[in-house]
DNA sequence: CAAACGTGGTC
DNA sequence: TGACCAAGTTT
């Protein structure tokens, strides 16, 4: 189409002001010191989704805790759950961890280069195979996360939904384009900075050197791209919590199956309309509010004081009967932590 | 392919 | 306040 010639003779300018721009703006991250592959699968993995300020923390405490994939790989999922904690998106840990073994059984602890190999590994998919290869290997590779997608919506101010296949497919060919002018790593990179310091979702197009070539700019609306389908809005869930305990312990469950929050410990819970399991008082001690992406969960938090035998006879499924001041040493979700916060309706023994 | 999967920052 | 969304992957 002629539209497509029109876009793609913006490139060497874009290019050219791109590699300016990054060689002013980089920021020094730890992960761009010696661009080691396992330290940047390991980046990819921890800032998948998550803020560079709120995953900085967990990257450093875990390349401490784990320099190579091969002590990566002898770690439990409970360590690795331990550390993770708080991050979210837990099923991550439990992946990036699988993977780490499947680099030690099948890849002799070495990252594989080939794109294929890369797939396999758990927890990888197009976004981390191509960031491997490209900025770890200097391979072509169009790296495409949500900074690509914006940037490149703008620039070429692409029409279709940025998060569908064909864009996709588009922003690929563009970049390609692109890296007939700069390395793979300096390209992504640099794409990447550019989205995450320049090209916001609140762009800052009055200092923005690619103003001339920059398409949504030249239309005068910039935050009309890229476009998006509509965000589903989070579902109610109202819950009924329990915490079940002697005075001196207390019931943990251990989430599993393809649970929310799998591999983390939780006091049992369950829909708030289901039959109720356990004796309780006439009132909850608390109601908290806990939002996801996808949910808002209502959290009512029941108090329940047993003599240790009856404690200790009742059946909970996946459950541990731990000291209380113990709990912290379980891997324990945000939502735990806001409970935590919450007095026990009676005074300990 | 749409939905599930956490948390925190911003306006 | 609620909507948006951030270095995505899995099913």
């Amino acid at each position: 189409m002629a539209d497509k010639s029109n876009k793609a003779v913006h490139i060497p300018h874009l290019a050219r002001e791109l590699a300016a721009w990054f060689e002013q703006h980089r920021r020094p991250l730890p992960f761009r010191q010696h661009y080691d592959p396992y330290e940047c699968w390991l980046a990819e993995v921890i800032f998948q989704q998550t803020r560079i300020e709120q995953g900085m923390p967990y990257y450093r405490r875990f390349l401490e805790k784990y320099p190579t994939v091969h002590q990566l790989a002898e770690a439990s999922e409970e360590e690795v759950l331990n550390l993770w904690q708080g991050l979210g998106y837990y099923r991550r840990a439990l992946n990036l961890l699988e993977g780490a073994r499947q680099v030690v059984q099948e890849h002799q602890g070495k990252i594989p280069v080939d794109r294929t190999a890369l797939l396999r590994i758990k927890g990888i998919g197009q976004y981390i195979a191509s960031a491997v290869r490209a900025i770890a290997f200097n391979r072509p590779d169009v790296v495409i996360d949500g900074n690509v997608r914006r940037v490149m919506g703008r620039w070429f101010a692409l029409e279709m939904p940025i998060d569908t296949p064909a864009a996709i497919q588009r922003i690929r060919d563009l970049g390609a384009l692109f890296l007939r002018h700069l390395s793979p790593r300096l390209f992504n990179e640099a794409l990447m900075e550019f989205g995450a310091l320049q090209c916001t979702p609140r762009p800052r197009c009055e200092t923005c050197p690619m103003q001339p070539w920059c398409m949504a700019f030249q239309q005068g609306r910039p935050t009309d791209y890229p476009r998006r389908k509509a965000r589903r809005k989070p579902t109610a869930m109202p819950i009924d919590m329990y915490r079940l305990t002697d005075g001196r312990r207390i019931w943990l469950v251990r989430q599993d199956g393809d649970s929310l929050w799998k591999g983390l410990y939780l006091f049992p819970y369950h829909p708030k309309n289901a039959p109720v399991p356990y004796p309780r008082p006439a009132q909850p001690t608390a109601t908290l509010t806990h939002v996801l992406t996808h949910r808002r969960i209502q959290a009512a938090l029941w108090d329940v004081h047993l003599p240790a035998d009856q404690l200790a006879a009742l059946a909970i499924p996946a459950g541990r009967l731990v000291p209380i001041d113990e709990i912290h040493t379980y891997p324990l979700p945000r939502l735990m932590e806001k409970v935590l916060a919450v007095p026990l309706a009676f005074p300990l023994s």
